[in-house]
RNA sequence: GUCCCCAUCGUCUAGCUCGGUCCAGGACACCGGCCUUUCACGCCGGCGACAGGGGUUCAAAUCCCCUUGGGGACGCCA
């Protein structure tokens, strides 16, 4: 049994999508399921569209996802010896040949290809004439005239393809770099690459690479071409949905093992489970349980799944994250043992690490900084309720102990003496401790609070009206 | 236009390989209710789908064909 290699080949032309994310992780799986390894490839032979940053953007994304590789990251422009050397051999063995048609002439071809109801294509009007190297001449690829392409699909099955679809596409622009098709082929061979697992939208390219493949005499990798990831309107996910990178996700209070999570159960499945660990993902990864057909980005999932990733993820490890995203919101702190108290209220009432920060702010800011909004003060400390308020945070102070449990008997005390519910005065100790209607409970929130910020808080409300 | 792929609730999907256990199960969202000091969480319940038509069969979501619908590809992009 040979070691199951599989690969992530991104083209640093933009930055790493949900999409390619996706793509990544399936292969990443399969390596780790099998034992096997993964490599990661930077496709950066479109000189013109390829860029150093989108590289550093995308090595960055699979590094916060974790999607770690074995080898690489290789780059394609420094390989183009190796292509140049398999083009050579194509035009010896007369597989490949120069081509001196002009863009315009292949367009013409194309345009009349389409006339007569056909496919465009190039018309191999180059492909006899035995032309050598030469200025504005590429290279192009000798397909058959007749046959069939056919290739075994792990997903769908068996796809053949009448040859007489495809044309003697380019391997070696004119500017003397390999194309994709050539590269690609050239690269996963010599690297071992065992699966291919990619989008659908590349099943057309494959007849084309297993012509290449054989044509080199390299042994055929497995091919699994996974459904696409749609936008809501069920059109290919781009800019326009918002596709945001995988790191816009970040930025915007996602966990990485959330997000792999969503995307996995996005085209694949595993009976009714929902919510999986990277090791349980890896576990029951399997190429059989992919889905086939498109589906559609959603959202809303992916923040409900990434609320139970919070949910379950370590205090502690939340509580550095958490310092992290109150960072980015202007509000500074290092007591990571302090949030970390903080973080179990919030876990339950947050879907991102943003709307944790944005709910943890009261804890964290200076007792004076907490804004009132207007007129709630007013609306809610009456005075007869104000009258309570003072009569019960006497009460507190004497507390030696301010825990949940006894602020929770006095305050319970207190209420029987006066008889009176504590629905009236739970929303205006909140609005006195924390300057907002909603809150974790109240006795946590004192507690964690201690009894210093909260007698502090308590008292300068008070005297505010 | 030509070729390729796909087709279960609005969305993600289970079931389809080995037809009966499916008047189709789970999840998100949505709508009720419970819990409750607010907001959440949680729990309970509801809404909601086998694209259509033909076959095959005692029996089809499951097998076959056609139609329709959707997606993708047709580049000196990947």
């Amino acid at each position: 049994m040979s070691k199951v290699v599989t690969r992530f080949p991104p083209s640093p032309t933009g930055h790493l999508h949900i999409g390619g994310a996706r793509t990544a992780l399936f292969n990443w799986l399969l390596a780790r399921n099998k034992g096997g390894k993964f490599i990661l490839r930077i496709e950066d032979t479109d000189l013109d569209r390829s860029s150093k940053e989108m590289t550093k953007s995308i090595i960055e994304a699979m590094e916060w996802l974790g999607l770690t590789w074995d080898e690489g990251p290789y780059f394609q422009t420094k390989r183009f010896d190796i292509y140049q050397h398999h083009i050579k051999l194509l035009i010896n063995q007369g597989k490949a040949y120069y081509c001196k048609c002009t863009r315009e002439e292949v367009d013409e071809m194309r345009k009349k290809a389409m006339d007569k109801g056909e496919k465009p294509k190039y018309d191999g009007r180059c492909r006899e004439l035995g032309l050598g190297p030469g200025e504005g001449r590429v290279v192009r690829f000798k397909a058959p005239l007749r046959g069939e392409t056919v290739f075994n699909d792990l997903l769908k099955g068996p796809i053949a393809v009448d040859n007489r679809e495809l044309d003697d596409f380019i391997i070696k622009r004119e500017d003397g770099s390999p194309t994709y098709n050539l590269a690609v082929v050239v690269d996963d061979a010599t690297m071992g690459v065992t699966h291919i697992l990619r989008g659908d939208d590349h099943i057309n390219n494959t007849p084309k690479q297993v012509l290449l493949y054989e044509a080199l005499g390299y042994q055929v990798p497995k091919f699994a071409h996974v459904p696409m990831i749609l936008g809501p309107d069920k059109k290919k996910l781009s800019k326009r949905h918002g596709a945001k990178s995988v790191l816009e996700y970040k930025e915007l209070g996602y966990l990485p093992e959330a997000v792999l999570n969503y995307l996995v159960r996005l085209g694949w499945s595993y009976k009714d489970q929902e919510i999986f660990t990277l090791e349980e993902m890896i576990k029951k990864f399997s190429i059989k349980r992919l889905s086939n057909s498109a589906c559609v980005f959603d959202p809303e999932k992916l923040k409900w799944v990434n609320s139970q990733h919070i949910k379950k993820k370590d205090k502690r490890e939340l509580a550095i994250l958490l310092r992290k995203y109150l960072a980015n919101q202007g509000i500074v702190t290092q007591d990571i043992s302090y949030l970390e108290k903080i973080v179990p209220l919030l876990q339950p009432r947050s879907h991102t690490m943003v709307e944790m920060a944005e709910k943890a702010k009261f804890f964290v800011i200076e007792d004076e900084k907490i804004e009132y909004p207007k007129d709630t003060l007013e609306k809610f400390l009456t005075q007869e309720v104000k009258a309570h308020l003072v009569e019960l945070t006497n009460r507190f102070s004497s507390l030696e102990e301010f825990s949940i449990n006894s602020l929770e008997d006095v305050t319970r005390q207190y209420l029987e003496e006066k008889n009176i519910k504590f629905k009236l005065l739970a929303q205006p100790i909140r609005i006195c401790i924390t300057g907002q209607t909603a809150s974790p409970g109240l006795f946590e929130t004192m507690e964690v609070l201690g009894k210093d910020r909260t007698l502090n808080r308590l008292n300068r409300a008070l005297r505010l009206v």
